[in-house]
DNA sequence: GCAAGGTC
């Protein structure tokens, strides 16, 4: 009589679904945080039809850490942590590997369903480990799933693969190297600035994923900094027409020359009249949103709800464990064709808020969501699971929940539609224009007000060739102005591109930077430290970040800022270093490393290198080997140069 | 007292 088959998930809600979908199962209460689903199934040859049990783990159960002798920071030079032992050790937190263990003695198979993703391959053999501890002889397999339909679960349960060790390498080449490289560079940094005044009792921590988010807001305080006002000329001509004030801008925008704009304008003004060449009337969309993931709950979480990251992220969480919506930790932004996306809106139909217009959506106007480009083969988008009353929730818990029911019937309701007038006008040799937008139908717009799409005012009617004699023509001046300092949704964008963090961790990051007090945040305006130009007025013209980029003259009003915020706290806040984050940063670029290390490039380099472990070109030993050599002689030139690092906290600790 | 990554 053989043993039962155990499978084990990486988290609690997983184990539920994908035992649920095999067997129903009785739920055996082994403690508050996993539980036991047993169950029997008939799996494929050569088990056959036998009893199993599923449970789960809560994520990473092994921890890597440096043996005892090696732990204390003055036990050793913290060069040595380049090449020290590492251990493996099991964290017997909530019982979860005793857990594993009793299961598996005795059992015949092991059936791993953790995430199908590199985190999740590598959990996979954690488990594998802590069960071969006690059952050598287990049978190990993998189910392959995506999302946890029940079809698509029960096609996973017939079809079993291998673990996949290439992906698992990928990952312990990661830990091995980030827990070297963070444990050496932060033990030398604090033990290096232990003598400068007010950096007695503080870790100066290193981390290839908080240096460069550190990096990141240094960076941008810089270019606000040292950001000179360029002065530009325009002109702007308005015409009256059916009682309607129109304005037209100039083809050119702007012009840094005030000789030529002078000259140009003055051409204009001897042609006297302007020509309409062209009157364009067309259909236009704006797109409803894509199905979240928990990047773009971050960003605009932080942009509309008064939060920032991590509180966005703590509510998230709390609202999937008390089973309102969907797991909060995705990068999928494609629903399954396979989910019943109008059950869910049903749902919402009951709402005194949104309630009519998902019963719209029943009745018809339901359209199937946009697909992303993004799957990361082991979650759905975040979506509400249920209808949850207010009053069961906080403010800042209703106002997330809120934000995710929102996003979600406007996912699955019609894009708004409008249409574009554009007149084109010429006067002298210059050229205008001016646009109109009607919006026809708000559609997706009435239930997500986060986003914004107003018709404007209506252009009176032109009709190409006609000619008039502006009711104004103008030159005008203005400069160019600062960019603001990083607000905490640019800050998750320059991660999210730059592969800093994941969607899991990129909130801790930040977190974990002010708790250092490498940054600190200031409300939006009232950014600190002297000189400059206050810089919060509109971005610069030319900006970094993506599509932004309105610059505007004198008198342009202060569009920029939070586009109605949804009714949240306080208004956005910036990030602002610390001298002390200055110090480091400056620091490591006085060094001269040719890859700074508050620059994401190092981090790129790494993730590529797990990538090729995983498609079998290199080695985990390759990449590890290689790594710490390349960080050990960047260490060693670090350490001949510590003065360098202690000359810049001392200057900036003092000044 | 160090990292980043899972998860509660």
């Amino acid at each position: 009589m053989a043993g039962r088959i155990v499978c084990v998930a990486e988290k609690p809600s997983i184990a539920k679904a994908v035992a649920g979908h095999l067997g129903g199962g009785d739920r055996q209460s082994r403690n508050k945080y996993v539980k036991n689903y047993e169950f029997t199934y008939n799996f494929p040859a050569p088990w056959g039809q036998c009893s199993a049990v599923m449970t789960s783990v809560l994520g990473h159960t092994v921890e890597w850490d440096f043996p005892d002798q090696y732990r204390g920071w003055n036990s050793c030079p913290p060069s040595s942590l380049f090449d020290a032992p590492t251990q493996q050790v099991i964290k017997e937190r909530k019982d979860v590997a005793s857990n594993i263990q009793s299961l598996a003695r005795g059992a015949r198979a092991l059936f791993i369903w953790t995430d199908c993703d590199r985190e999740g391959e590598y959990i996979g053999t954690e488990i594998r480990d802590i069960a071969f501890e006690v059952n050598p002889n287990l049978e190990v397999k993998r189910a392959k799933f995506s999302n946890i339909e029940r079809s698509h679960i029960l096609q996973a349960a017939q079809r079993p693969v291998p673990l996949d060790n290439r992906q698992a390498a990928a990952v312990a080449a990661r830990i091995e190297l980030d827990l070297r490289i963070g444990a050496a560079f932060t033990r030398w940094q604090t033990l290096s600035l232990k003598g400068i005044g007010g950096l007695e009792d503080r870790v100066i921590s290193y981390g290839s994923c908080q240096f460069p988010t550190l990096g990141f807001v240094v960076d941008r305080y810089k270019r606000v900094k040292n950001f000179v006002p360029e002065p530009f000329w325009s002109i702007r001509v308005m015409h009256r027409k059916d009682d309607v004030n129109v304005n037209f801008s100039w083809d050119r925008n702007r012009l840094f020359d005030r000789m030529i704009t002078t000259t140009l304008f003055e051409r204009c003004l001897m042609a006297r009249t302007a020509r309409v060449t062209a009157v364009a009337t067309k259909p236009t969309k704006k797109w409803k949103p894509l199905p979240l993931t928990t990047v773009e709950l971050q960003k605009l979480g932080t942009r509309f709800l008064g939060l920032n990251s991590k509180q966005v992220m703590e509510i998230a969480e709390k609202l999937y464990n008390n089973g309102f919506i969907s797991y909060p930790r995705t990068e999928t932004d494609q629903f399954d064709r396979a989910m019943d996306l109008r059950a869910l809106v049903e749902k919402q139909t009951v709402s005194n808020d949104w309630g009519q217009f998902a019963t719209g959506l029943m009745n018809g106007g339901f359209s199937q969501p946009r697909n992303g480009s993004h799957n990361d083969q082991a979650h759905p988008p975040i979506h509400p699971i249920c209808y949850v009353a207010p009053e069961v929730l906080n403010q800042n818990e209703k106002r997330v929940y809120e934000f995710v029911v929102r996003r979600f019937l406007a996912c699955c309701s019609e894009d708004a539609v409008g249409q574009t007038t554009t007149v084109n006008m010429a006067y002298g040799d210059e050229g205008f224009h001016a646009n109109g937008l009607m919006v026809i139908a708000r559609n997706y717009l009435d239930v997500y007000p986060y986003d914004k799409w107003e018709s404007s005012q209506q252009l009176p009617r032109f009709v190409q060739g006609e000619t008039f004699v502006p009711t104004e023509a103008t030159m005008t001046d203005g400069k160019t102005s600062a960019p603001g300092y990083l607000t905490e949704p640019e800050l998750i964008a320059l991660m999210d591109i730059n592969g800093i963090g994941t969607d899991a961790t990129m909130a801790d990051h930040i977190a974990k930077i002010k708790e250092r007090e490498y940054v600190f945040t200031v409300p939006r305006g009232h950014a600190a430290g002297g000189g400059g130009g206050g810089g919060e007025e509109v971005d610069a013209p030319v900006g970094r970040g993506r599509g932004r980029g309105r610059g505007r003259g004198r008198g342009g009003g202060r569009g920029g800022a939070a586009a109605g915020r949804g009714g949240g706290g306080g208004g956005m806040e910036v990030f602002v270093p610390s001298s002390l984050g200055m110090a480091l940063v400056e620091a490591y670029d006085a060094i001269g490393f040719e890859n700074s290390v508050s620059k994401p490039f190092l981090r790129k380099e790494m993730e590529e290198k797990m990538k090729k472990i995983c498609e079998g070109t290199v080695t985990r030993n390759d990449v590890v080997h290689e790594c710490i050599d390349q960080y050990r002689d960047m260490f060693i030139r670090a350490t001949q140069q510590t003065d360098v690092l202690k000359r810049k906290a001392r200057e900036y600790m003092t000044g």
